[in-house]
RNA sequence: GGGGGUGUAGCUCAGUUGGUUAGAGCGAUCGCCUGUCACGCGAUAGGUCGCGGGUUCGAGUCCCGUCACUCCCGCCA
């Protein structure tokens, strides 16, 4: 048996040694009858070594539950040592979280340690199961080409310049979308991919910088449901088989983008927080309402929601406290805050501003936001995209102060009728707000382009706890009426021919309607490992600053390869 | 680009109000130990306290700068 030395237990005369393969863990034995004992005793943790013996079965009282092989052992004869070791610069075996700098510096050997290896197993199981299901549902895999152009959308492309053609690049795709739309012009109906996706922009702990994979998927003669029914079959065979907790509703609820703005705050909302935002504006316009601060504000054009916690009138001050400081500290104004008691028969506010609200008020505010005698409620006014922005972390903040988020759950839902277009804040011009290749709602031959702002796309993102696994679209097939789209996002027609010339040129010989979406595989992975970084979940990460630790990459380019390449680089002073 | 956290032995960490020779556990080396499975016991080695500057009689500790790692904001159609 070969494998590496994960522990020594040696007792002088005895000796048990762990010996870890890529399955587990084998306990060997050697006493010093034998005259290589003294040899064995002496290899150091993590050499790779072959144990000659006999595999014998342990006695009762020394059975070891807890390992899949505790019930036998090797008696040891001979040995051999396969590859030796240096002294480690991290131990293997040993729960102790280290710094991510040694970790990625040594990740082959971060990679034998039990959890991560066994991340990397789980992702590659899942990897193939997804594999296997969409050939079930019928669907092809094909490669798409990895050197590709810059595409003027989207994130920053990481790009690579051209030796046959200087002074030209080329981009690595930040996802295969157009391929995957040109597959389906050429009459490939159902079409996967586990794609390589790459975008130069800042890390966070659940984005890698540079690359990451998605279930690239596009079918054609489809409609939004169709893609849903797919993804969602997909999404529960695959969670139920590879994690024991329980999926919400295997029909994924579907909310709409304005619905879940005024719900939850956000357009990723994590659905097993029970806590939903109501919007209270109107009754600041009440004469019995005297909080003069919202009430000016609201008269401003602010607007006030609110967060309603179920029976929280015991709950002590402090409570209550945290929760505004908290919010003070993201840079608000703060929560506003008080609880609904009965007082002589009639509704009244406890709490700092509870006083400002008459009996009829309090009613009122119960009707809209659900809330019963003993439940407490929290305001925040503002301008709305700061009330949304603020409310969301708070639903997040509250619920996890209440202890109210099932964490044996996944909670899928689909967020639906994106509004095709924006408002820029910076520039005030209108903008797409997704992706400008989704087809619009509604009658095509009776679309309003005056009011563009009013115009719904099929456009729809997938959500689970809280995290954005994908986004995805019914396309745009009709290349006039694309034309009009990007007329209004500030492209002229021959702006679109040049930038998008293989898209358009395709859709106009005969396009089929299609769609499609791209679940982020490293992601869904994170969800079944449990994991909260993205690097638990990959090989080979890059860390923060896009940077190798292990192979130094980047690293510094000949003199010659640039010049190759027609490329000079700018001294930084 | 901006904000927060961390940086002390190979690894994980402690280090009081600025005060004698900077400690512990694991690992390494050496010795003892025949049923352990986080084996046990004893000893030894191991330090540019991230780096540079400053304040001070005296700095791991205070100040300024800088670097690295990380979390967040911006960014991510």
């Amino acid at each position: 048996m070969s494998g590496w030395i994960n522990k020594k237990r040696d007792h002088g005369n005895l000796l048990f040694i762990d010996l870890r393969d890529n399955y587990g863990i084998t306990q060997c034995v050697i006493d010093n009858k034998n005259p290589l004992f003294k040899k064995i005793e002496k290899i150091p943790l993590e050499t790779v070594v072959q144990f000659e013996g006999q595999v014998v079965e342990r006695k009762k009282d020394t059975v070891n539950k807890e390992l899949n092989s505790g019930e036998i052992e090797i008696k040891i004869t001979n040995f051999k040592i396969l590859g030796g070791t240096k002294e480690l610069p991290l131990p293997v075996f040993s729960d102790q979280e280290y710094s991510e700098e040694i970790r990625l510096k040594y990740r082959f050997l971060d990679l034998r340690r039990s959890k991560i290896h066994k991340n990397i197993i789980l992702r590659s199981n899942v990897i193939s199961f997804i594999r296997k299901e969409m050939e079930k549902f019928g669907f092809l895999e094909f490669q798409t080409p990895i050197l590709t152009s810059s595409s003027p959308e989207g994130a920053r492309d990481f790009l690579v310049p051209s030796r046959l053609n200087p002074g030209k690049f080329y981009a690595l795709p930040q996802a295969p979308q157009q391929f995957k739309q040109l597959i389906m012009v050429s009459g490939f109906d159902k079409y996967f991919q586990i794609a390589p996706c790459f975008r130069d922009e800042d890390a966070r702990a659940d984005r890698s910088p540079g690359e990451f994979y998605q279930l690239d998927i596009e079918m054609s003669f489809v409609e939004q449901e169709d893609i849903f029914i797919i993804v969602e079959n997909l999404f529960n065979n695959l969670f139920k088989k590879f994690s024991n907790k329980k999926i919400q509703k295997e029909e994924f609820p579907k909310i709409t983008f304005s619905e879940t703005m005024l719900k939850y705050g956000t357009d990723k909302p994590d659905l097993r927080n029970p806590l939903e935002i109501c919007d209270l504006t109107k009754i600041f316009e009440r004469d019995d309402v005297k909080f003069e601060i919202f009430k000016n504000l609201v008269n401003k054009g602010s607007i006030v929601r609110a967060i309603v916690t179920k029976k929280t009138k015991d709950k002590p001050r402090s409570f209550f406290d945290n929760i505004d400081k908290w919010a003070k500290d993201k840079g608000s104004s703060g929560l506003a805050y008080f609880t609904f008691e009965n007082k002589n028969d009639e509704v009244s506010g406890k709490g700092p501003i509870g006083k400002f609200f008459s009996p009829k008020a309090c009613e009122e505010i119960m009707k809209v936001s659900n809330a019963q005698i003993g439940d407490s409620i929290f305001f925040a006014c503002g301008q709305a995209k700061d009330v949304e922005k603020l409310l969301a972390l708070a639903r997040d903040k509250i619920a996890k102060d209440l202890d109210i988020i099932d964490e044996n759950l996944f909670a899928f839902c689909w967020i639906v009728d994106y509004p095709m277009f924006e408002n820029d804040e910076k520039s005030g011009k209108i903008k797409f707000s997704h992706n400008p290749f989704s087809m619009p709602q509604g009658n095509l031959s009776k679309l309003n382009l005056e009011r563009p702002l009013d115009i719904k796309a099929y456009q729809y993102d997938i959500v689970c706890n809280g995290i954005e696994l994908s986004s995805g679209a019914i396309r745009n097939h009709i290349p006039d009426l694309m034309y009009k789209l990007f007329a209004i996002a500030g492209y002229d027609k021959k702006n679109v021919d040049d930038k998008f010339s293989g898209m358009i040129n395709a859709l106009s010989y005969g396009a089929p309607p299609h769609g499609g979406i791209a679940p982020g595989v490293d992601r869904i992975v994170m969800l079944l490992a449990n994991e909260k970084n993205i690097r638990e979940v990959t090989m080979f990460p890059l860390n923060q600053n896009a940077q190798d630790l292990m192979m130094n990459a980047p690293s510094i380019i000949e003199d010659n390869q640039l010049k190759e390449l027609n490329i000079n680089l700018i001294k930084k002073k």
